[in-house]
Formats: structure tokens, sequence, C-alpha cells
DNA sequence: TCCTTAAAATGACCGTGGTCACTTTATGTA
DNA sequence: TACATAAAGTGACCACGGTCATTTTAAGGA
């Protein structure tokens, strides 16, 4: 069984069909976002697309993906927080993103624990990348701003849970409305602080 | 304008097309469900369901937010928790309900927060039932068990977090296997225990 | 019992995601 | 340059959720 490398033309079409689906997702959002208008703008034939790409979640994950990875990036990149409240602010940026959108919401849940490690799904990675960052912020304040009688990596995972319930009650008309930060605080000030 | 009581026929073809789905729900599972399956069991017309139901979701988070109800009912019976392990061993059956297939986790969390307080969703209603039961479990052990420094309305959405986050670790091949309670007990021990 | 009116149900139709047998194009080899 | 082979792309087609103008049925009044 040979296996080519692939060829040109299709790292075109492909670079082609996710250009088209960011400037349609740009204009009209996510939810409009239909597969015969990528491949119209694209100049390709629809059955080109699912040669890419398995379904049209896949394509949006891509697309979710590459804007989480570049905006956590960002925030890696920023000085590290130096109190609880610190953590809120700092990733205020990414989970207004997660939640900026109700669709794409729901892509980034479907999405965030999907497969297997050795995946290409970015948004998985996203949160694995989180993950990492968190623990890195967390030891350095663990035994002063941060509680040091739990394991870092549970506290990351926990920090996680309660960003995606702030963001989810956003999307919940049964609370009135307040920023993602402002709802993911108390959770933190909770989970974080330093046993007294 | 006037608007007369529904009629007895309409209660009985709601009953018939809901029925319908219970059976294919228990012989296929949720995925393979089909709206035109369903009719056809139930002796309607497609149209007909799309005047009972929304939408095909709709219908599923009306079996799966029942089944819920039911069990936790179950719990709300049962003794209460007298330790915080105990949490966990007794929301353990909602929680392997919840998770015990993919698309109803979809559902469950799509429509857990959905829509206003004047709700005929059955899922959001029973997240709430849910939180009702831990505020009451959690303030009758708060200053023993349970911690005494943070609201106990905030503790049981801390719950809840944590509980979506355990579910959704079942579903990431990234994490070896081990049953939803054994994953959120490290959780609760962290989040509920009193600071020493 | 007949008539009127609104509720209930119907099914042909549509939109869009997804498939697949086939055609076209590129690449390595002689 | 010609040929063989596999990658890349195609578009008619299908599946299925959802719509709506139309028809059927039930309920109440004269």
């Amino acid at each position: 069984m040979e296996t080519r490398a692939p060829q040109k033309r299709r790292v075109k079409t492909r670079q082609n069909l996710i250009a088209a689906a960011k400037e349609i997702a740009a204009e009209t959002g996510f939810a409009a976002l239909r597969v015969e208008d990528v491949v119209a703008r694209a100049g390709v034939a629809k059955g080109t697309f699912f040669s890419h790409f398995d379904d049209k979640d896949r394509l949006l994950a891509l697309l979710i993906g590459e804007e989480m990875e570049t905006i956590l990036s960002e925030i890696a990149a920023s000085p590290p927080p130096d109190d609880i409240d610190g953590f809120a602010t700092s990733f205020a940026p990414l989970l207004e993103y997660m939640g900026h959108d109700r669709l794409a919401f729901d892509v980034i849940l479907r999405f965030s624990g999907a497969a297997a490690i050795e995946t290409t799904e970015l948004i998985s990675l996203n949160f694995l990348h989180q993950i990492e960052l968190l623990v890195v912020w967390i030891k350095r304040l663990q035994g002063g701003a941060v509680r040091d009688d739990v394991d870092a990596m549970l506290l990351a995972e926990g920090f996680q849970a309660f960003a995606i319930q702030a963001i989810a009650l956003k999307f919940c008309a049964l609370h009135d409305a307040a920023s993602i930060t402002e709802r993911l605080i108390p959770y933190l000030r909770a989970w974080l602080a330093p046993p007294k």
C-alpha cells in the first residue's frame, strides 16, 4: 500500500474552503453557514468539501479551535495573574469568545473532550493547553494566594468546569444579565482560596 | 380571540407519539430515532408530529427529562447523605443516566439552561430541582461535614458543574475508564470540605 | 339534526447535509 | 513523450428534518 504526500492542488483547495467558510461565518454567523455556499465561494464541488472534512461541524470546530488557540496564546504571552480574580480577568477574552455564539458553544462542548489523544481536533487540544497554562499559573501562586492542599491539576480542571458553567449561565434566561467574568469570580474565590 | 381546551383526540395522539418514540428509543437508541419511524408507529402523518413538538430534539428532551425527573424523585425519596462522598453516590443513578448516551448528554447540555422560567422544558426544570435538593442536603451538613464559609446555593451550583465535568470526561478517550462517581469524588472533597 | 367554526391532522413538498460511482488531473517510470 | 496509477475533484442523487396550504373531524348553537 503506497501513500503519497498530498498534492499542492489539494492544499490549495483546503485553504480555499477554509477561507470561504471564515468569510461566510464572519458575514452571517455560524448558524447561517451552509456547505453549498462555502463550496460555491471556494469554487469547488460539494463532494470535495466532504473529502476534506468529515462533516460540517468538523469544519466549524476547526475555525473555532483556531480562534481559541490564537486567543489563548495571547493570554499565555501576557503576565500571569497575581490573585484569584486575576485568573478570571486573564481568561476573559477566551471565555467571551467561547460564549459569543450559541451554536459555537455547542460545538465547543461537543468537541472539547472529543476523540483520542492523537487527534487533530483543535478544540480538545486547546482545552489541554488551557490546563497546562492554568497549572503553571496555579503552582506559581500556591502557598500564597492559592490553596496548596489540592493538586494543581485538579484545581485547573475545576477552573474549566466553572468556566463552562459561567458561560452556560449566560445563555440561560433564568439568570439576569451579568458578564461571564462576573459569574465566574464567586466560584473561583470559593474554589482557589487557601483554607483559613 | 377564542381558545378552546385541547380535544381528547389531540391528547391521545400526543400520547401515541411519545409512546412510539419511547419504544423506538429503547429498541435502537436515541441516535437512530427517526421522525418518520415515530409517526409511522404512532399511525399519524409527519405534519402532526411537528404540530405537537417544535422539533425532534424537543421530543428527545421530553423523554430524557421525564426519565431524569423519575430518577431524581427516587433520589429525593431516599435518605440524605451524611458525608461528602455520599453526595456522589446518592446522585450516581442520575449521573449515570445523564451519561449513558452521547447524544442524550448533548441534548441535556443544550436544554439544561434553556429558555425562560415559565417553560415546559423538563430538563431545565430538573436542573432546578437538583439544585433545590442539593441545597437542602448541603445546609443539613454545613458546619459539620460541609463547609459553611460559602453559600449553599453556590456550593450546589458547583456540584452541578463538577458533575457535568465528570460525565464529559467519560466520553473523553484521553482519560482511562473510571466511573462517573469515581471521577466526581475528588472534586467534591476539595469543593465541599470545610476549611481546616 | 344540521350548520358553522375552529381544532386537528394530512402529505406533497422543500432545504440542506452527506454519499458515491465516475471523470479529471497530477506524478513517477520507462 | 507516452503510459500506468493513484490522488483529487465532480455532481447527480439520497436521507431526513421540517413546512404549509389543504382537508378532515370534533364541538356547540339554533
